[in-house]
RNA sequence: CGGGGUGUGGCUCAGUUUGGUAGAGUGCUUGGUUCGGGACCAAGAGGCCGGAGGUUCAAAUCCUCUCACUCCGACCA
């Protein structure tokens, strides 16, 4: 191996290059979607399914062991329950689906294909909760939604995608408060965690915020490239769906009260933060949390006698991760090359002359060094180059997060910024949305990305107009 | 929704300028030799050229309309 470093796969499209066709060229070489003859709706292949079922498994997990409960709501909406809460509906309206027929008869109020369910979520609220006894109500379904996009992209934005939303009602603004940002949490920790990602999380300006929703807190992972995408989003709705759908319940003191309420979502966009935050120009990498093979093991000279016996028994000494037996005739070198792309966080090579040495070989998708080791240390080794993988790819994108986060103290340096390195910028700011809009007129896209938790302001004044700043904002281009 | 690009065997594309009835590589199938970084040889199968209409003796090629994908904006998870 003379140089790990030597681009494998000429399929692929070099990141620095042209870095969406990278994208579009990983998606499509890893076998993890493919295009439907319906307009923005992809297929999810086999292995980017998995994906998700692991990101579904993993998150619901965590929903569970803070006592959300599962439910299913009806994928239709009926306009005039879409039309209770006038945010909601003005914020929606422009991207729904509506179905007009059913069978053959014209419909006598059309229905909206769900965009998002808070509006259904607060119809059953309302006859489930009567009293502070029924609440707190700790909700979360799995389901897709349709939002009719104008472009789309695999996984970043598509016409229909799968996702969790949440959707919980508390008895005082302080436990939905506490809700909101409790959830929050739990998607930070999942990002980093379980898909290695470590991210900027805050409060989205009101210019920002979810349609009909108080406050909206968010999670902005840094793409490669220094472009944002927002992996995730918990808001705060105060009482205003409950008045509008007259939800009340009576207090412990017998006074009629409106409960609060919350809800959150991540969707199948995560995986498209994970391609874009670890993929490499051999294709993609993932976070051993959440890939379907954890472990890929290629025999070499298979054909030879006691090779695959031999790695069918190290396999089954791996049965705790998901491993994969690649013992197709193609030959080993196309098979690296394979699971390379595919993103497989550690190859485990064993052949004839490894088999005499009681050895074997693994090697780590992130930086692709061999690395031999005794059969006699296989779990504990396989153990540690998995935790290894994770972390280098934390290291890795922590590194590119904070090499790509800049600072500008005035409308100069913004613009300058913004225009040359792409990435995130910290400013101060007025709280006005004039600075907002001028701020994205003038540099062609640039958005505050959130209030974010846990920085020091870094002024005293707004880097757009100069007046007296209230808050410190993080700023980028976004998916 | 505005601007650009592309639609030709499964995939990547040539052929379109100058109409003459479809080609390459790769993949696939079969057989053999190989097998520790995308192996090689041989023989095969597979496309009425995105769709509709028009011009013409003749259309992948020219004209009109349409659909899809893709990139760049605006909108959004």
């Amino acid at each position: 191996m003379a140089d790990n470093n030597k681009k494998m796969v000429e399929q692929i499209t070099s990141m620095d290059v042209d870095f969406a066709q990278w994208y579009t060229d990983v998606v499509k070489k890893a076998e993890l979607m493919d295009y439907s003859s319906v307009k923005g709706c992809m297929i999810f292949r086999p292995y980017g399914y998995a994906i998700w079922e692991n990101i579904q498994k993993d998150l619901d997990a965590r929903f569970k062991a803070l006592g959300h409960e599962n439910v299913y709501m009806p994928m239709f909406i009926p306009e005039s329950l879409l039309q209770r809460e006038k945010d909601h509906v003005e914020g929606f309206a422009p991207e729904c689906a509506w179905v007009t027929i059913g069978g053959e008869n014209q419909l006598s109020e059309k229905l909206c294909v769900r965009p998002t369910s808070e509006t259904l979520f607060c119809e059953h609220f309302k006859n489930v909760i009567h009293s502070y006894r029924d609440l707190p109500k700790l909700y979360n379904q799995w389901c897709s939604v349709v939002r009719w996009e104008k472009t789309t992209r695999p996984f970043l934005r598509t016409s229909e995608f799968l996702w969790q939303e949440g959707h919980t009602m508390h008895a005082t603004a302080e436990e939905a408060r506490a809700e909101t940002r409790r959830m929050l949490k739990v998607y930070e920790d999942f990002y980093l965690e379980s898909l290695a990602i470590p991210a900027i999380t805050g409060q989205k300006t009101e210019k920002e915020k979810f349609a009909g929703a108080e406050e909206t807190y968010t999670i902005e992972p840094m793409m490669h490239n220094g472009v944002a995408l927002q992996g995730g989003t918990s808001h705060y709705f105060g009482d205003g769906f409950a008045k509008a759908f007259d939800i009340t319940y009576t207090d412990a003191d017998n006074t009629v009260k409106y409960p609060h309420q919350t809800s959150w979502g991540v969707s199948t966009r995560s995986i498209g933060a994970i391609i874009m935050t670890h993929g490499d120009d051999n294709g993609l990498i993932l976070p051993p949390a959440i890939a379907p093979i954890q472990v890929v093991i290629i025999p070499a000279a298979q054909h030879k006698p006691g090779v695959l016996e031999k790695a069918t028994e190290v396999k089954d000494r791996l049965s705790k991760y998901r491993v994969k037996l690649d013992d197709s005739d193609q030959s080993a070198g196309w098979k690296f090359s394979q699971y390379e792309m595919k993103g497989v966080p550690v190859r485990l090579e064993i052949g004839p002359r490894d088999i005499e040495n009681n050895a074997c070989v693994l090697v780590s998708r992130v930086t692709r060094e061999k690395k031999f080791i005794s059969l006699d240390n296989l779990e504990a080794e396989v153990e540690a180059m998995l935790r290894q993988v994770h972390d280098e790819l934390v290291d890795r994108a922590a590194k590119n997060l904070a090499a790509k986060t800049y600072e500008a103290h005035n409308f100069e340096e913004f613009t300058d910024i913004a225009e040359h390195k792409p990435g995130y910028i910290k400013a101060m700011w007025c709280g006005s949305v004039e600075c907002e809009d001028k701020i994205k007129d003038v540099t062609g896209g640039v958005k505050s990305r959130c209030i974010p938790f846990g920085m020091e302001p870094i002024d005293t004044v707004c880097a757009c107009c100069g007046k007296p700043a209230k808050k410190l904002v993080v700023w980028g281009r976004q998916y």
